[in-house]
DNA sequence: CGGCATATTGAAAACTATCAACGGCAGTGG
DNA sequence: CCACTGCCGTTGATAGTTTTCAATATGCCG
């Protein structure tokens, strides 16, 4: 579902304005994409936002909601590449190939800016301000793929993520301490690598060491200081 | 050691010069580019390029030779990051940041061309080939890190190292056979995340199966089939 | 309430790391 | 030239981790 968006509510109400394209762009670059940026799409959860190899027309930015981006073996399994928030940008990595590289579904009901693609490439060559944005972004997504996922044990890999989320959580939402995860234990394992029981297991442990509370979907950090100790090995 | 580039030398003898910054760009922007890369610098086996959380003052392209991308952990393990070949860019990751993000080292006797940094962003402003050919190359860097260790097992972790490093390379020389490998093993595990000797014991598996031959470092890949299927479990 | 997805747990099998040892090869210095 | 040294590759045995298979809870949604 498209709905229109008004830039002097949405972006002022985003929670993740901060991280977003029109973070630190002038006066005429918003405006610019103001323009560009006109609609919102609605989807629920577990509704595909797009498949796999299919031709690519937008960027998308997460407004409200969360969620995944996939593709699926020859086996069937589904490998989880990442996971989107309020205010991450999807889809750069599939500009060059101008087809989605990968699928993406909602995690939980989810509003996303549209971003046509060539209007987009247009403000960039009007508006140095938006490309350093957008440079800066990618940048940024660089460092955050080689991060998340770094650690070699199960153990490691597992806190990488617990703490790649918070500090995504932090940048949004500091004043939050609870954190709502809105994907299951099976999401998080085929991000990692790894089998559901032992992501399962690793939360057991966590929690029996009072280094995280985990209620249902809802995770606090107690010991954030251990955490990152047994990140590291 | 600096040495001056002659870009209408430099560039039409480099191997990897269709996947390098000037590739597609117009005749205006491949002026710009030689004016602004001016320098080369050699640096020799195990010599280091830079040190992570240094000042990043440019992106550097391989000419000839290659690189390792990596960091030291709390405990001094070495965790390699990237390996990068001629026309491959380095350091786009550490733009947002000023500062490098990893430590670079040469793998063997290696020529960068220096990138300096405002230039190039100065270089994009003025000129939308240049810009839409770096967005490209980041989009492209964006896909090979996902998919250069996005295995689960060992096997499947150096198959997918493998068949990464061969489409690269078949990218620069597509009449190769034989692929030298500049790295150690000891390297491929800190890339992988897996032990040197089980390196080499998948190695040793492979070459049983007569999937590859390999001689010191000398790569033959006798069955690619195969080595995709291991690759995906 | 019933049905289905998700979460939890145990036991055994498979995989990988760790520890230890040895061989080959290249570079170094006597 | 040759012994020496250090790095890299190779291999075996064992310990530790993770997966696999199986079974049972729990929670959510219509």
């Amino acid at each position: 579902m498209i709905k229109p968006r008004h830039p002097e509510i949405h972006c002022q109400t985003c929670q993740g304005r901060h991280l977003c394209i029109t973070s630190g762009v002038d006066e005429a670059g918003k405006v610019i994409l103001n323009e560009l940026i006109k609609t919102i799409r609605f989807v629920s959860k577990k509704e595909i936002v797009m498949q796999a190899n299919t031709p690519m027309q937008n960027l998308y930015a997460v407004y409200s909601g969360s969620c995944k981006e996939y593709w699926t073996d020859v086996n069937g399994n589904e490998c989880v590449n990442n996971f989107f928030f309020p205010g991450d940008i999807i889809g750069i990595e599939s500009i060059a190939g101008k087809k989605y590289m990968f699928s993406l579904s909602a995690l939980e009901d989810t509003e996303l800016c549209v971003i046509p693609m060539t209007g987009f490439l247009e403000a960039m060559y009007k508006n140095p301000s938006i490309l350093k944005r957008f440079i800066n972004i990618s940048s940024l997504k660089m460092q955050n793929d080689q991060s998340a996922r770094s650690g070699i044990t199960a153990l490691e890999r597992v806190c990488d993520f617990l703490l790649n989320i918070i500090s995504r959580t932090y940048e949004r939402t500091p004043q939050i301490k609870e954190i709502v995860l809105p994907m299951s234990q099976v999401e998080i394992s085929d991000f990692l690598g790894i089998t559901y029981e032992t992501v399962n297991r690793i939360f057991k442990t966590l929690k029996r060491k009072k280094i995280i509370k985990m209620k249902n979907k809802t995770l606090e950090v107690l010991d954030m200081a251990e955490l990152e100790n047994l990140k590291r090995g």
